[in-house]
DNA sequence: TACGTGATCACG
DNA sequence: GTGATCACGTAA
């Protein structure tokens, strides 16, 4: 989408679905809100030369004020990112296996951050089946451990810039509205009690990408 | 439903 | 040091 704006008296064209995010976006306070914004934006990483890209169809928000977050009880050598000023990623192996991609998010100190649970592949699918050794892109990135595996996200992303040229996310063109996403509860975290029970988890109505 | 997988965390 | 645990994915 093409947007026309008038600065100190000269009109500038820009095209929005390729801005990047800026930092501010990530800087706010509200985790819950900012999960549900981030529905139709686009993750892009470009590894070696190889841009891929999908559009985030499901998020889930983690506060660490709730015991389903890591930060819950505090710093610890795994999740001190978390603690950073919002705007960078938060990449951690679970089950040995899965590399899960986060985005930092809210001031320094305040640990929160949303987990993104899958994508509608948008560019680079060849290079995204390779990686995943499949011959379809059917269900490619629906699930986070899925996602970042065909994105090439590993830790060695963790704590990265999310305005820089190897992972960023994109505003995309699509606006996504509250009669377009439902809330259910978070997957996987009934270790948390009854902060499990918290309808933080987003994501698109009628999306085919959606995990499951 | 069952389990691979290895880093991490809390314990001492 | 050590053992239990885990924000998943796949096969069955």
């Amino acid at each position: 989408m093409f947007v026309c704006l008038l600065l100190s008296g000269k009109f500038i064209t820009i095209f929005v679905s390729d801005m990047k995010l800026p930092l501010s976006f990530y800087q706010r306070q509200n985790v819950v809100k900012i999960a549900q914004e981030l529905l139709g934006k686009v993750l892009c990483t470009n590894f070696d030369g190889s841009i891929t890209s999908g559009m985030i169809v499901e998020t889930e928000a983690y506060s660490d004020r709730e015991r389903g977050c890591h930060a819950f009880r505090g710093r610890t050598e795994r999740n001190k990112v978390m603690f950073e000023t919002g705007g960078i990623s938060y990449v951690y192996l679970c089950y040995g296996i899965h590399h899960l991609f986060n985005v930092v998010t809210n001031e320094k100190e305040k640990a929160d951050a949303v987990l993104i649970r899958a994508l509608q592949p948008m560019k680079g699918e060849e290079i995204m089946m390779e990686r995943m050794g499949v011959r379809s892109v059917k269900r490619i990135t629906s699930g986070p451990g899925k996602l970042s595996k065909a994105l090439g996200i590993d830790r060695s992303c963790n704590g990265k810039q999310l305005t820089s040229d190897d992972i960023w996310i994109e505003n995309g063109n699509q606006k996504i509205m509250k009669k377009d996403f439902v809330a259910r509860r978070r997957i996987g975290i009934d270790y948390a009690g009854r902060d499990a029970l918290l309808p933080w988890r987003f994501s698109i109505k009628s999306s085919d990408w959606v995990s499951r």
